[in-house]
RNA sequence: GGCCCUGUGGCCUAAUGGAUAAGGCGUUGGUUUUCGGAACCAAAGAUUGCAGGUUCGAGUCCUGCCAGGGUCACCA
């Protein structure tokens, strides 16, 4: 209906370009749902555009233009030129009559849209190292990452979900070397570090603490899950594994425990994915070698103080990066190259990186790195989000890694529930500061909770059809619902926004914005629940058949647009709360 | 110090370069005390951090400054 009119326009202004001997293309003019209800349905920027090409004054051209444009096929009622020159276009009664049935046609794809049919996007999020569980800033990621795919779906793209594990590295040493300790030290073989120590007031950690070696590493993972882990190796092992090498089997013991945890904790939010692309296979494939010799070739590549370089400088960057140590292992950065142009040859169309803002850096440099490789680097897009804060009883309650007094997933959805933790992830645009308040995600004023007054607004459709039934009547066809009927300025206010939703999505998936979807579902349902709520003034269920029929076919579309809504948020929509 | 992100009513925030900057929380004043179990209406509250610039038009884009956060590893 918007694609009709925006080729009605075209035309339209076409004409009068060849009217005044102008054979040039047709301006790109945007065609929008005007915030001021009174500035008709849709407005259009086009008169404006042409002020200069035409030399005309914009209201005359935009009076030229609704001269030509006329009804436009009957899809339009109401044309007018205003403000500086807008038109004001408004939509025939005929169009919104249509709207609910179509909308209750459509059912679970109503607010579906075409933008990347054929088209494959790679969405990668996540990939967080397995050093310990999820923390509340991986939540965050991903259930941006998450909603971001739904919404590209929706937009008719084929989505690939990613999670690249990332298991070389120091890191994943550190892990085993801190889980052998702590079996060790569970054994009375090794001495637990001190809290002086562990607190980084002791720089230089003793060889030994009373008489017992420290096995447990300068910098290595506290958390409580490896004194876990290792209880249960003493438990079925004993003390067998004193010479198993901490780098061996103790490392991939707590990888593998660690990744399954994970796993456990991204099913409980409803989050799978399509592909766990694991940094080994990039070294197995020979895709590192390959990698170097390309950069080589375009001498980007150099040797200094044992080192391998990435000339960063030659790209623009403000420094040189190392891609292999002088210990013969890669950095980070390196395999990072090889992966994202990996991506390109397995044929994603679109790459979507979801990170936190400590990742953000790293970035430039692999997608400038992969421009040399001959990929389109506009084809990679970063959706950087800025860390979670969480607020209890007003006050911020600290985190701190390096203690593992951090707040996790499992915690807090454990407090919460999925549905609102979904929620409250997104309610925020990616690159500001998010605050989880504790005390409003746990309120029991549940309207001050956006997730649940949404939520609520759906079981509450759902309850009118309950009430029907009580009544002992039966549902009207579809075709009774006639919503000529529906005059109200409320309904026509419900009818307006329910029309926006496709568009809604389709903003959202392009420009990789989930939050949009909660704002309008709040605003939706901040329009449906005064209405349901308020029977005096305009009872649905009525002796009057026929507006009763057309109400109910109103609650029906909302319904389904709560419905599909709350889908792409991946929080349930309950028929009973 | 370099680079990146963010500055919007008291608080949290929204706004594909469009018209009178939109919600929620809180505050104040009424209405309602009942349902289809989470009330409604109204009011107050803004120089969109500051200063320039770009243009028909700037919260939005550009430059400089100020403030907050992040990041500046042969960590990942």
């Amino acid at each position: 209906m918007k694609e009709q009119l925006h080729t009605q326009l075209t035309e339209a202004i076409g004409a009068l370009l060849k009217e005044a001997g102008d054979a040039a293309e047709v301006p790109a003019f945007t065609l929008e749902v005007p915030r001021n209800t009174d500035h008709g349905d849709f407005a259009c920027n086009a008169a404006m555009l042409l002020t200069k090409r035409l030399g005309k004054p914009p209201r005359d051209i935009a009076a030229a233009l609704i001269e030509r444009l006329g009804d436009a096929d009957g899809l339009l009622e109401g044309t007018e030129v205003a403000g500086p020159g807008f038109l004001n276009l408004r939509l025939s009664t005929s169009h919104w009559r249509d709207l609910v049935l179509r909308i209750i046609q459509d059912g679970a794809i109503y607010g579906n849209n075409s933008a990347g049919v054929g088209k494959r996007v790679n969405v990668e999020f996540v990939s967080a190292n397995p050093t310990g569980p999820l923390t509340v800033g991986h939540g965050r990621q991903a259930i941006l990452g998450d909603v971001i795919a739904r919404l590209l779906g929706a937009s008719g793209w084929e989505v690939t979900r990613e999670y690249y594990f990332n298991n070389g590295g120091r890191q994943m040493r550190v892990l085993g070397q801190s889980l052998k300790a702590r079996y060790l030290e569970g054994l009375g073989k090794a001495a637990p570090p001190t809290p002086e120590m562990l607190d980084g007031s002791v720089e230089e950690w003793p060889e030994t603490l009373d008489g017992l070696p420290v096995a447990f590493p300068n910098g290595g993972y506290q958390g409580n899950y490896l004194f876990e882990i290792a209880a249960e190796l003493r438990e079925t092992r004993g003390d067998e594994l004193i010479e198993e090498d901490a780098d061996g089997f103790f490392r991939l013991e707590a990888q593998g425990r660690i990744f399954t945890e994970i796993r456990k904790t991204l099913d409980s939010l409803d989050i799978q994915f399509d592909e766990y692309y694991n940094e080994s296979s990039l070294y197995d494939e020979g895709k590192l070698d390959e990698t170097l010799s390309d950069l080589r070739e375009k001498s980007l590549v150099f040797e200094q103080e044992g080192a391998t370089w990435l000339r960063a400088t030659a790209l623009g960057l403000d420094r040189d990066r190392v891609i292999i140590k002088g210990t013969g292992e890669p950095t980070y950065l390196f395999p990072d190259i090889a992966y994202h142009r990996e991506k390109f040859r397995r044929g994603f169309d679109r790459i979507v990186d979801v990170q936190g803002a400590d990742h953000i850096e790293q970035f430039p440099f692999v997608r400038l790195a992969v421009a040399q490789l001959g990929c389109d680097p506009e084809r990679i897009e970063l959706v950087m989000h800025q860390f979670v804060t969480i607020t209890r009883g007003g006050e911020q309650v600290k985190q701190s890694t390096r203690r593992a007094t951090y707040i996790t997933i499992d915690d807090l959805v454990g407090e919460v529930g999925a549905d609102v933790f979904r929620f409250f992830m997104i309610q925020r645009k990616a690159e500001g500061h998010l605050d989880f308040d504790l005390d409003l995600a746990t309120s029991s004023d549940w309207k001050k909770n956006p997730a649940m007054y949404v939520q609520y607004a759906h079981a509450r459709t759902c309850g009118i059809e309950r009430k029907l039934e009580e009544q002992g009547k039966s549902m009207p066809e579809a075709t009774e619902m006639d919503a000529d009927r529906l005059v109200l300025p409320e309904e026509i206010e419900l009818l307006k926004k329910l029309n926006e939703f496709p568009e809604v999505v389709a903003r959202a998936a392009e420009g990789l914005s989930p939050h949009h979807v909660s704002y309008y579902l709040r605003e939706l349902a901040g329009l449906w629940n005064p209405y349901i709520q308020d029977g005096s003034k305009h009872r649905i269920l009525s002796d009057d058949e026929g507006l009763t029929a057309a109400r109910i076919g109103l609650a029906l579309a909302v319904r389904v647009v709560l419905c599909n809504g709350l889908k792409l948020l991946g929080v349930s929509a309950p028929e009973k709360m």
